[in-house]
DNA sequence: TATGAATGAGGTTTCATTCAT
DNA sequence: AATGAATGAAACCTCATTCAT
């Protein structure tokens, strides 16, 4: 039986990659705006290169926030083997909210949501999240009526805040979150 | 020489006005992408007049920023002088949202971050919001290292979160806000 | 009674005509593969003001071609009032040759045909050559199964075969417009 | 040192007829817009493998319009052998005319017209027209100033005309062609 | 030889901004 | 002061052509 799909060429693979990580980081620094031509650039490729790989613009951010959205969900697959269900939900948001904090691409939803492939990977990040939620819910660590939704949701406001703020104070972050888990946190156990 | 500040003509001020309006809901609508032509269009005005007041689309967008500010400062003054300083913090903190709620311009935020009229505006929204948390916190009602700030960050943020989701349950924003309020409250007297 | 319409400002009726003008003869040189850019440069405007006045490449082709149309819907009009109805129906197809050959631009009618507005003008030249082509038919001086679209069309035609020789023997067109013209005589009167 | 022109391959052979055959096709649909990579698909090949046969895209349309060219011709040399040589001029415009009518290339000889090739193949084209016309003029069947040449471009541009109508009305070709043919004729045998 | 990824010039269109009226 | 036409710099995207595999 022959591979389903011819693997992509060695050279595309790395472009391919270099333009997603190119991406990350001019999306980051230049919101929605970043240009083709400038992701492009820094990924060392010409601008043609891109539109071979993702058809649109809208693409490519599709493109990135799905591999955003796919590594979170690996961490949240990964922390449900942990045996301290409100711990791992702890980890899961402070990993969360570091990525999301390197880099923040919440803008980026707003674009990509009618993508129906990013609706797939978003689902899977949500049940992912949900499975986490329910382990730390039935060991009463949380509130019993929070959702995995509610917990990615929050923490990417939280992140969110933190950028929106000029000056960095290194602190904000940590403190935010605490007030964050404080309230997610079972009121009666308290 | 002419008086320094010479006052607008009744049509300027009502153009200016309308533009402004015009202006948050053309942002609300379609993002920082919201061209002048159609900000100029819905507020019935040419677009060459939009320049007349505001040289810079950025411009125009620290004024709408900072009407927003200013709106939310006067809440927060006129809330100083309720009796109950944990009441006054939480409704504060509602109407906030439900201003928020209706319009989210958090994006036009990163644009003005520059302008310097809107930054003392911000300090003006943060001092007020200060003097709120000030006395929330003398009276026990809230965490003592909570600020100001944190307030109204964590508000927008929230709001912003609950904008970022797709199907727009209508119970979410005040379950979040819950959760907030609960992590701001002081640890030990929950 | 306000005029209907505000009328267009001197310059920007300046620069359709010089747009219209430059897009003929940049057609008809470069076919319709000739560029915006190149018609912007000929009539001295910018790229920008192409559009203000077309909003599409395929809009100032339909201009174009409808210029044409109309011009050449004039002419026949003016022959209707001549008094020799075959020397009229002669002279338009001898008028007309002459416009085609001087700016060949069979090649745009494919692109323009959708657009109703060109449609109604084609109709109208039609319309116009039917009148001359149904007096000579009455008078006897073309056969009686002749119509002015044929007409038309066999102009046409006959320019473009002549303009698709590389070598331009001056005397083939008026030749091959007495071949057609004989063609079209009505047979038993030959 | 390898023979000068070593013979191709026969999947060579196969692709290149492919390539031809697909070629009308997407000119004759799309006009000289037809892309590389359309023809190649229709072709069943890939894009670069169309640049080993073809080192252009002029060169592929030049190869399109001399194999149309040399089929024409062929049939005009069978034609001579006819015995009455005023029915084979006949037989060959309208076999000329069916042919281009089933497919307009028209469009392409401007682009082909500065190929030596297709100069050449152009030349035996109209020679063999002209062999046919002058045995129709010696035998009085049409004007004595009428050339090979003229016959070829009054067909092609009657097919044009036909084609240059929205609506395909069937009788029109028909119609047009014996208009031609009667023009055509001595006048003073009419 | 065939493939298809990469290239990059060039196309159309958009839009903030300037300026003649 | 207001209008809206003109400007021109990008933006996104296409496609003939080259070249690594």
């Amino acid at each position: 039986m022959p591979p389903p799909a011819r693997p992509l060429r060695a050279d595309a693979v790395r472009n391919r990659t270099s333009l997603l990580a190119a991406a990350e980081i001019e999306f980051a620094q230049r919101g929605s705006d970043a240009s083709i031509a400038d992701i492009a650039e820094r990924a060392g490729v010409a601008k043609g290169t891109v539109f071979r790989h993702f058809a649109t613009k809208d693409e490519l951010v599709a493109a990135v926030v799905g591999g955003r959205f796919t590594r979170l969900a690996a961490v949240a697959d990964r922390l449900l083997d942990s045996p301290d269900p409100g711990a791992a939900l702890l980890e899961f948001l402070s990993a969360t909210a570091e990525s999301l904090h390197r880099q923040d691409l919440a803008f980026l939803q707003t674009v990509s949501e009618g993508d129906p492939g990013v609706a797939g990977i978003r689902e899977r990040l949500h049940a992912a999240a949900e499975a986490l939620v329910g382990r730390a819910r039935d060991a009463g660590a949380v509130r019993p009526d929070v959702t995995g939704t509610d917990v990615l949701l929050l923490v990417c406001a939280t992140v969110h805040a933190v950028h929106s703020v000029p000056d960095p104070a290194p602190d904000r972050l940590p403190r935010y979150l605490e007030i964050i888990t404080d309230g997610l946190r079972h009121p009666s156990r308290a």
